[in-house]
DNA sequence: ATAATAAAAGACAAAAATGTCTTTTAATCG
DNA sequence: CGATTAAAAGACATTTTTGTCTTTTATTAT
């Protein structure tokens, strides 16, 4: 029996969303952010969310720099980046097509018996993370009416 | 990096709704459903579905009997029982609860960035699990018109 | 009662996800 | 240049989930 822990993103994603949402935040007018202080930020072990980041740095989606003064950043692109790009860089878009039991081959002519109630469900998981862009977070957390940690 | 392979629900979960659908379709007139017959119908190991129904088993989701003529069936209850009961009994109840971006201390007056969407997302799984009863599949599937699994 | 059947239970194994530590590479500054 | 800083990369450890195998218990039929 499982130890009782659903997620609907997995830890590595809701890391990688929260961690991206504060270096938006923190890596404005040409400032960087470093990972001790993002791991920090947003209450996540240090060097699993530095693995995530040289994923979605490997992509483009994140940048970086190494060395004095270095750190993490997001360019234009990474501010306009949706949620629903940083979900399918780490956990894939099983979330958005997989069958809501399991079944590999579910599919309109072949449904499984919950097929059409979780295909609207996932399209508005989709829907909704496509929406989000990384940077309209930045506001609402300046004005404190948005937290990515506790206290 | 995850194998990239996220889920809704736990392959428990998963496993366990197809089990219980298969059951009630098996199980009408008295009669009992064996757990090989389970394994095959759904398409899941053996020994793990038999662990999944001995936890439904001991909440009373599901019935069964030992020996020769024994094996698995739903009385009126378990035929009425919500797709909800079921994800509840095996994997908790996180998925309606939990935050999005796994903040333990998320809420309205704490909210995280992606909060009220989220909520919106589970409300709407939630109902939908509610809403649906395992004895409801029972005639898509005699008709062919719907499928546990490939084939 | 005994044998056969089938679920329950327990122990263990494998795979995947999560987390930690060490070494390497690249950039900057003196 | 050499020293320092900070990310990148690699190796490894732990935990959780998933899957398998064996033994036990309960029921039925002979």
């Amino acid at each position: 029996m499982p130890r009782i822990f659903v997620r609907m993103l997995s830890k590595t994603c809701e890391y990688g969303l929260r961690a991206m949402i504060f270096i938006a935040q923190h890596s404005r007018d040409g400032k960087r952010i470093g990972i001790s202080q993002i791991a920090e930020g947003i209450d996540s072990p240090e060097h699993f969310i530095a693995k995530i980041l040289q994923v979605l740095g490997r992509k483009g989606i994140v940048q970086s720099i190494k060395g004095p003064n270095g750190g993490f950043y997001l360019d234009e692109k990474g501010r306009k980046c949706s949620l629903a790009t940083i979900v399918r860089a780490l956990d894939g878009d099983d979330l958005f097509n997989g069958c809501g039991i399991g079944l590999r081959q579910c599919s309109p002519v072949h449904p499984c018996p919950i097929h059409d109630e979780f295909k609207k469900i996932r399209e508005d998981i989709e829907t909704m993370l496509e929406g989000a862009r990384i940077g309209e977070f930045t506001e609402k957390l300046d004005e404190g009416l948005l937290f990515l940690k506790r206290n």
